[in-house]
DNA sequence: TTGAAAGCGCTACCAA
DNA sequence: TTGGTAGCGCTTTCAA
């Protein structure tokens, strides 16, 4: 059997308080006693039973991650920076993956609650009717990453998605593009709404007007990028056809490239494209895709350090403070916006 | 406050020790009383205290699994294999990710143990001084997945490698190449070297010799590939240029096809290539990469199955009995080792 | 600075 | 079929 701590409270001669002591470093305990506890916790291989602790201390030390799929790598790459937070502290963490489906999250969401993590880290799938309500509900501490859910007061890790926007498309407009488009993600998700708005703000602030027939629809796709560039050469005459896409995701932008290698477009000689997230692949395809990078590392241990201090907060019974922390991204010119090429 | 399992036997009327039973279906209970509790249940929102539970139980129902990189397609399709039937029997999963580092897989094993998993499924980072042996040491029932740790008796899930190994050798053999290179993966991995062995046994079934001079060595990352097809080119005369490469993974695969257009060296035309995993990637590269496939995610489901029925005869205090299950690969073909192109 | 003992919420044994 | 109750291993008051 495991040893308790009563083993080593009897081998060393004192009683289980004074070993509880020394572990937790909870209370002063004499020089020498600490070290026939600390001899006794050596030689019988002692190590605090999980279940115990948690059931008198009622906290888990454990940390729940939410995220839509772990393996696009910038969700991997935030949960790295998270992970890397909590196991500083000695904390776990429990990684859900909810494959884009919101019931999927909901499932998450049930049980990360029934595991009782201490917090949550979150990038919820959809903009409403997410899991967070129901972690608010059990009073657990949440964070949003990422995306931001409408109608919560909360705090939340950001990119500057509409800066990223407006960064796109003016590159492609200092590139000398004229009629540049834009390929929209998935309909709930505020991220790609942000850098949508970013692009339409980016031709309005150049005076130039937004155009109804160079914009298309995805769903975050390699697919669905493909799709896309096919509507936008379907919907317009040869004299209109776009000569510069934003796409709101690198996945989308690499379908885009793809497709215009079968219809002989040629990127980015006739058409110049730019992506959002800088994935490995934007780097392996040919053309190498431009794109706008966001810190993906700094938000995730950022998101955890808000969440350690939020439950730090509620124990010490002090007021929850909420902040919005949004970071900025930059861009990273490839040869799918070289300028003057083709 | 939370409401206990007193809270609920008071509202019914009943004692804890009858809530219980319903709860667990551990003893028949007359159906008017279970009714009673139900109810009191529902009214009160009562869930039952996980820490209490495993601390009686000693039990968890926790299982962790360590994989080298969540990002990589091939390990998040084995998780989600593993995660739906552990699921499925209202069990959490825990993730972990090592990086590849022995260091980390060292501290994923630590965690795991910490938060004292019922159990664990691990790919090994490498087939010595892993965590598995501190697992064993712990007593926690472990299954290995994809990689077979050597100098363990133990249950393991396997793709046939060696087999891939060989179907991939064969393929170039028939599509007319007569000087097929390797380009091999890291030292210490068995997926990798039983794939060269396959490769090998492929070469000597049709009486041909292997040459030391068409053996390059990578680590599984796209780099490593783009640098093992330049060694190749370098250590041969023109004369002597492999006409086709088996490469251990799709990843350095695409770094094979990505580099061979820089050297502008036609492929499939001049150099045909076939890869291992079926990775994403290999659908979005140009030319697309023909592959060698396993069914990964009955893998993941079949490993927790083996590791859940290990965990079922411990309860029982039944024998071990200690499985090898291998599962066999398919042929992908794509553009990558096309017949007769170029 | 240390010890005794209560109790966190649950399960399972023993009685009835 | 049900209830009483001990105890899983730990932390933390209260007293010494």
């Amino acid at each position: 059997m495991e040893p308790t701590i009563l083993d080593v409270a009897e081998q060393a001669g004192v009683s289980p308080s004074t070993v509880s002591r020394v572990i937790n470093e909870t209370a002063p305990v004499a020089e020498a006693t600490k070290k026939k506890v600390t001899e006794a916790i050596e030689s019988l291989g002692y190590r605090t039973n999980k279940f115990a602790h948690a059931l008198r201390k009622q906290a888990s030390n454990v940390f729940g991650i939410i995220v839509p799929d772990i393996s696009n790598p910038f969700f991997s790459t935030l949960i790295r920076g998270a992970e890397d937070r909590f196991h500083e502290d000695g904390l776990s963490t429990m990684i859900c993956d909810t494959d884009g489906q919101p019931e999927k999250e909901a499932r998450n969401v049930e049980m990360l609650v029934k595991e009782r993590v201490d917090g949550a880290l979150v990038t919820s799938t959809e903009s409403e009717s997410n899991g967070i309500p129901r972690l608010i509900d059990k009073d657990i501490p949440v964070v949003a990453v990422d995306r931001s859910p409408t109608g919560y007061e909360m705090t939340a890790v950001l990119a500057d998605n509409e800066g990223a926007g407006m960064i796109a498309t003016e590159h492609l407009l200092n590139r000398g593009c004229r009629m540049i488009g834009f390929v929209r993600g998935p309909a709930g998700v505020s991220t790609a709404h942000e850098r949508f708005i970013g692009y339409v703000n980016g031709l309005e602030s150049r005076g130039l007007e937004v155009q109804e027939g160079l914009i298309a629809r995805g769903d975050f796709t390699f697919n669905s990028g493909k799709r896309a560039l096919e509507e936008l050469i379907a919907a317009n005459n040869e004299s209109e056809f776009p000569d510069g896409l934003v796409v709101a995701n690198d996945l989308m932008g690499v379908g885009v490239i793809r497709k215009a290698e079968e219809m002989n477009l040629h990127v980015p000689g006739e058409l110049a494209v730019v992506g959002f997230d800088d994935i490995l692949l934007s780097k392996l395809i040919n053309p190498t895709l431009t794109t706008i990078s966001a810190p993906t590392y700094e938000m995730g241990g950022t998101a955890a350090q808000l969440l350690l201090e939020t439950v730090e907060a509620d124990r010490k019974r002090a007021e929850r403070k909420h902040k919005r922390i949004v970071f900025s991204t930059k861009l990273v010119e490839r040869e799918s916006s070289q300028f003057g090429a083709g």
